[in-house]
DNA sequence: TGCGTTGTTTCACC
DNA sequence: CGGTGAAACAACGC
């Protein structure tokens, strides 16, 4: 579940919460999370520092006083629960363990613990998420080696390029819209919200989406992208939505009405993903009369 | 109990 | 070699 604005979220908790803390120990429950690591052991962190955190994509990197950053993927069900020693507590990511059960959990992999007692969980209930420890000197680097695209917010988004590639592209909007490599930070839950905002069936070939309807879909990932950040994530358990204030307005919202039309919401899939959108408000385009069932071949 | 789940990688193929 | 789509993969809950 953790997209950009879930790890977003737990950049900035690091970043406000954990700065200028020291490392007293690290427990490493579930070794096999710190994988592909550059450096092996979680103990060269004892007696350094959190100096700031950073994010590329869906890629969290914590900077340390000693040169050694760790870098977190959260995957499907990653989650960073931070315990302060007064009882206060901040939880990004995916809503299991439930943040505000007792910890660790079960399914809580890791904890760093702080010389003032200030506590990160983390848990994982898939265990598909990732540690790695390098110097910081490599991580930049290391997030280029990703070959991710351009953020999907915090900087401007120049539309030439993109729309060039769409042009370009056959497969369905919602497949490129995720690929990491095209926009950096979507995933399954605000591209269902990308799309629907700007009135794009997710099964529209990329070079069918109008040109107009590109430039909006473009304009929406920042807005949809912002909107997660600001809510600190958004809910969604077991498929189901939980939204605030109408947002999520799609994803997870099968059965439900549409905010904007009322029509019945529909859940199919679209590059294997489960995907949600509104019959009423995305049409694909009528080229001619085909069919509309499931994604079509195009030779 | 097999299916659904997602981000990412890999593979076969044109 | 690049685009593509399908499949694989990680592990677990229901």
């Amino acid at each position: 579940m953790p997209e950009l604005p879930e790890v977003e979220t737990a950049r900035r908790l690091t970043d406000s919460h954990l700065r200028g803390r020291t490392v007293a120990r690290v427990d490493l429950r579930l070794p096999k999370v710190l994988r592909d690591s550059p450096l092996p052991d979680p103990s060269v962190l004892v007696g350094a520092t959190v100096e700031g955190a950073r994010r590329r994509a869906k890629v969290m990197a914590i900077d340390f006083s000693n040169g050694v950053s760790l870098m977190v993927h959260f995957k499907l069900a990653g989650q960073w629960a931070i315990l302060l020693p007064d009882g206060q507590r901040f939880v990004a990511g995916h809503p299991v363990p439930k943040p505000d059960g007792e910890y660790p959990h079960k399914s809580t992999h890791a904890d760093i613990v702080f010389e003032d007692g200030t506590i990160v969980y983390y848990s994982d209930i898939r265990q598909f998420g990732w540690w790695r420890l390098m110097p910081t000197a490599d991580v930049e680097a290391s997030f280029e080696a990703f070959g991710f695209g351009p953020e999907g917010v915090g900087t401007p988004l120049d539309p030439k390029p993109l729309i060039a590639t769409m042009a370009r592209r056959g497969i369905p909007i919602k497949t490129l819209l995720l690929d990491q490599s095209f926009i950096a930070g979507l995933g399954n839950i605000y591209v269902d919200e990308v799309l629907f905002r700007a009135r794009v069936h997710p099964a529209t070939p990329a070079n069918a989406v109008s040109r107009e309807k590109a430039k909006n879909i473009i304009a929406e990932i920042p807005w949809v992208l912002e909107q997660g950040i600001a809510q600190g994530g958004v809910k969604i358990v077991h498929s189901i939505a939980y939204p605030i204030d109408g947002f999520p307005a799609i994803h997870g919202r099968e059965g439900e009405p549409c905010v904007r039309c009322g029509s019945t919401i529909v859940k199919t899939k679209v590059g294997a993903r489960g995907t949600y959108y509104c019959p009423r408000c995305q049409k694909l385009p009528r080229k001619r009369a085909t069919a509309m069932k499931e994604p079509v071949t195009m030779s």
